[in-house]
DNA sequence: ATGTGC
């Protein structure tokens, strides 16, 4: 482990204050000896740095897909109090509301072996992919607003889902706090032909099967079973998000140093949750999160409508289990040392795991928890888990988000080709489709580190615990 | 992640 660092438990670790200078809070962090080698020193020097920031609680964490990122370390998770904290775009990241969803089909493995290949074909048809990819449907400025305030929901509203899908979304797919006016016209304009597109990089459509199921009754609540196909959507709000991140982040550079906040690092740009600044902010990340729910709501009624015509099966009978946020600041309560706290949640690259009697986690899961969904790369298994109460005590109710890359998306081009991932994952029987071949080399398995050990670790600390793992079938890359 | 970069 690097020098400076202690051991606290089996897969737990400390910064202590002190390890970069004006540090107000330790950092946290969950890892194995497994995972210890694969630590980058930046991402935990970037932990610490996130300890220096005005109103930050308790801890600085990060989950066991920790890595290097702008600012904050991509799985940081960072609570700041709602008077004397911060608000910090590099704490949500560029892809705002990343995230992550899984559905359910009625059908088993064996009944699509026959015509995958068709059916990913007819999917990556009605789904624009791909880096600038646009959109099918075409929206005025005026809806793009309403979308933007109403997210998941306006979707479902215009005829692109089931009601009963918004109750299975963080939040009800929808962020109350969203004021359109925080959005430039830059955002709004490059926004505008994307949404229901999947975009590029590490989102994907992918066809799964159950393999596994670690807990009956959760697996049962959430719908899935052994032998059963699900389909699972990653991706966020596109260019919108990025241009609503890039415009504030300007901003808040400016009022960092009108505020006289002290920043170790420039990428940590940031204003008081009570400033104009940092209020803006807020509104405009509110309204690319809803941007990305209905992204994802959109893509996933293009999925069923395929789905209903290829096979002898109704919209209906492909439910969604749920929808998580990977990249996301939220409004919440916690109980901090026996106090009840009002809080801005950071989580880049984390997922919410809120455990079975806390709010926003939907009726029909109540007693088990809100399910987390963690994929894992082209090629490897995906997990469905359900929050704890543990993580309500630890982690402000959350834990990881996925893998976590080990090679660069440069270095993993150069030394493997497209096509020979193609064909060792085919013989596998996972069929990619992509536009390029030089999409699959970035996002080959070997660019991950494994899914499951980080999975072993937010096991063992309790901040989740695994419901059931999913094996790939078939792929749609960006 | 992103109309990949001032």
């Amino acid at each position: 482990m690097l020098k400076g660092i202690t051991r606290i438990g089996e897969c737990e670790w400390e910064v202590p204050i002190g390890y970069v200078p004006d540090m107000r809070v330790p950092g946290r962090f969950f890892l194995s000896d497994e995972l210890a080698p694969s630590l980058e020193e930046g991402a935990v020097r970037q932990l610490a740095h996130v300890a220096t920031m005005p109103g930050i609680v308790k801890y600085s964490l990060a989950m066991p897909d920790i890595h290097w990122g702008y600012g904050f370390p991509i799985g940081g998770v960072a609570a700041f109090d709602m008077e004397t904290g911060v608000i910090s775009p590099g704490g949500v990241g560029f892809d705002i509301n990343c995230g992550v969803r899984l559905m359910t089909t009625p059908l088993t493995a064996d009944e699509i072996a026959s015509n995958k290949r068709e059916v990913i074909e007819a999917v990556f048809r009605a789904v624009p992919t791909g880096v600038g990819s646009r959109s099918s449907v075409t929206i005025s400025s005026g809806e793009l607003d309403r979308m933007m305030v109403k997210g998941a929901a306006w979707a479902v509203e215009h005829g692109f889902g089931l009601e009963a899908d918004l109750a299975c979304c963080e939040e009800q797919g929808c962020m109350q706090q969203a004021d359109t006016a925080a959005v430039s016209g830059k955002a709004k304009t490059r926004g505008m032909p994307q949404l229901g597109t999947l975009g590029s990089g590490n989102h994907f459509l992918e066809f799964q099967v159950v393999a596994e199921v670690y807990d009956e009754a959760a697996a049962a609540a959430f719908g899935v079973e052994v032998g059963q196909v699900c389909i699972m959507i990653h991706c966020g709000s596109r260019g919108l998000g990025h241009q609503v991140c890039t415009d504030h982040l300007k901003v808040l550079e400016q009022a960092a140093r009108r505020y006289q906040i002290q920043l170790p690092d420039r990428q940590l740009a940031c204003a008081p949750l009570t400033s104009p600044e940092g209020e803006a902010y807020f509104k405009g990340m509110a309204c690319a999160a809803n941007y990305a729910w209905a992204n994802r709501q959109m893509i996933m009624h293009s999925t069923r409508k395929v789905m209903e015509k290829m096979y002898d099966i109704d919209y209906e009978d492909m439910p969604l289990v749920y929808d998580v946020a990977h990249n996301v600041a939220k409004r919440e309560e916690h109980m901090v040392d026996g106090r009840r706290r009002q809080l801005c949640v950071h989580r880049k690259g984390a997922t919410r795991a809120f455990g079975p009697d806390c709010h926003d986690v939907p009726e029909r899961y109540s007693g088990v928890g809100q399910p987390v969904i963690i994929p894992g790369s082209m090629g490897t298994s995906s997990y469905l888990l359900h929050g704890t109460e543990t993580a309500m005590v630890r982690t402000f109710g959350s834990t990881c988000h996925g893998a976590g890359r080990v090679l660069s998306r440069t270095k993993a081009k150069k030394m493997m080709r497209g096509q020979d991932v193609r064909a060792r994952l085919l013989k596998r029987g996972i069929y990619v489709r992509a536009h390029h071949d030089s999409a699959i080399a970035e996002e080959a398995p070997e660019s991950y580190k494994p899914s499951d050990e980080v999975v072993n670790v937010v096991n063992a600390v309790g901040i989740s615990r695994p419901v059931a793992r999913l094996e790939p079938l078939g792929v749609i890359k960006g």
